[in-house]
DNA sequence: ATTTTTTTATACCGATCGGTATATAATTCG
DNA sequence: CGAATTATATACCGATCGGTATAAAAAAAT
């Protein structure tokens, strides 16, 4: 009942992701996400709440469609399928040609105001979640011999994030899809392929 | 001759690099900039310009007092140390407890709206620069056989840049100097220690 | 057809943004 | 002592910030 939204929630949000995740939190203005998604200020606030609202529900949506083969590779059976698989799927993301270059996580707020420090944390804990995930999924590779030698679960995860971090900075800086694998090559090396093994 | 100036310019700049580096350019407004320096708009104008030359100048001093190592590194007679002493260099600097977490040639504009595009612009070409440096410095590594086989210059350049800028981000989120360098450890790993040689 | 409900459009809100005009205070030069 | 010069303090500028009050428009329910 009532009158009908004008305008397709989703699409909006889409918007709205690609705009925070060029621009970052701050840097994007409510004119700049009205004037972009097509709608007015109290359709936005009655729909998404307010800016910090709209904020969050893109960064789910973020999650859902540009991060999803972060949960998927930590399901690949061996620890270095799964680190490349996250490797190359950030790479992928950070440089494809219909979205903005580099991380929303991070373009979001990395350095800001007073005003934005709860979405600042917010993205802080996304990284730590993610770095935990990854850890305890090397946890598990520890147990089963899938590591390196003498390899620490907790420092491996961070390692792959901060390479990943990295690329989002070269990515966002310019750099292309193959520069940021040859990266990813190199990082890559000192973790052996493991050779056929039978069984 | 005319009345003399209440504050030490130097002092000033100081404190602005600082809060650019903690908030970024946009996240910084100049009510922040003068109560932190402790002087009114009209010193900060006939001084430093703008909010824009102030930055400048700021991250002028930044590189000065903060990534003197980087240059100083490249002197390193061998090109593995001079990577160690970059690592070691940006994450001894991105978590030194008397200033900011993270990097100000980072946090100053990663992603921001179109008023500091400009200073974005910079901070970016600020990173090819160094990126280049070391590129150019790997090059004649590898006329003088200092580089693993087959390795080409610019890709570790860029790997290394990606590592300090992926280090960079955990600063700002929170990891320690202790955290940082074992991630640097593992960046390490795939360039073996020479062992010591005859002549 | 009228009421009810929801969305839309317009206009507006106080606060803050970067930046400056004006005048006063503090110094050196003559 | 002026006069000239430079820095300070105060108050203000238009523009934009995120957010909202008000009312018209468009649908469903009665």
């Amino acid at each position: 009942m009532g009158r009908p939204r004008e305008f397709d929630v989703d699409e909006a949000l889409e918007t709205a992701m690609e705009l925070f995740w060029r621009k970052g939190y701050e840097g994007t203005s409510l004119t700049d996400l009205t004037e972009g998604m097509g709608i007015t200020k109290p359709s936005l606030y009655g729909v998404f709440g307010n800016k910090e609202g709209l904020f969050l529900k893109a960064l789910e949506r973020y999650e859902r469609t540009k991060m999803n083969f972060f949960h998927e590779a930590l399901k690949e059976p061996k620890a270095r399928d799964v680190a490349e698989r996250i490797l190359r799927g950030f790479a992928d993301s950070q440089t494809a040609e219909t979205g903005p270059s580099g991380c929303l996580g991070i373009n979001g707020a990395l350095a800001c105001s007073e005003a934005a420090a709860e979405i600042q944390k917010c993205l802080i804990e996304n990284r730590h979640r993610g770095e935990r995930d990854l850890g305890k999924r090397f946890e598990r590779a520890a147990k089963e011999d899938d590591l390196p030698p003498g390899q620490e679960p907790y420092d491996l995860a961070r390692y792959i994030m901060t390479i990943s971090q990295g690329t989002a900075i070269q990515a966002a800086s310019g750099a292309d899809r193959p520069a940021l694998y040859r990266v990813i090559d190199m990082a890559l090396q000192f973790w052996p392929v493991p050779v056929a093994q039978n069984s």
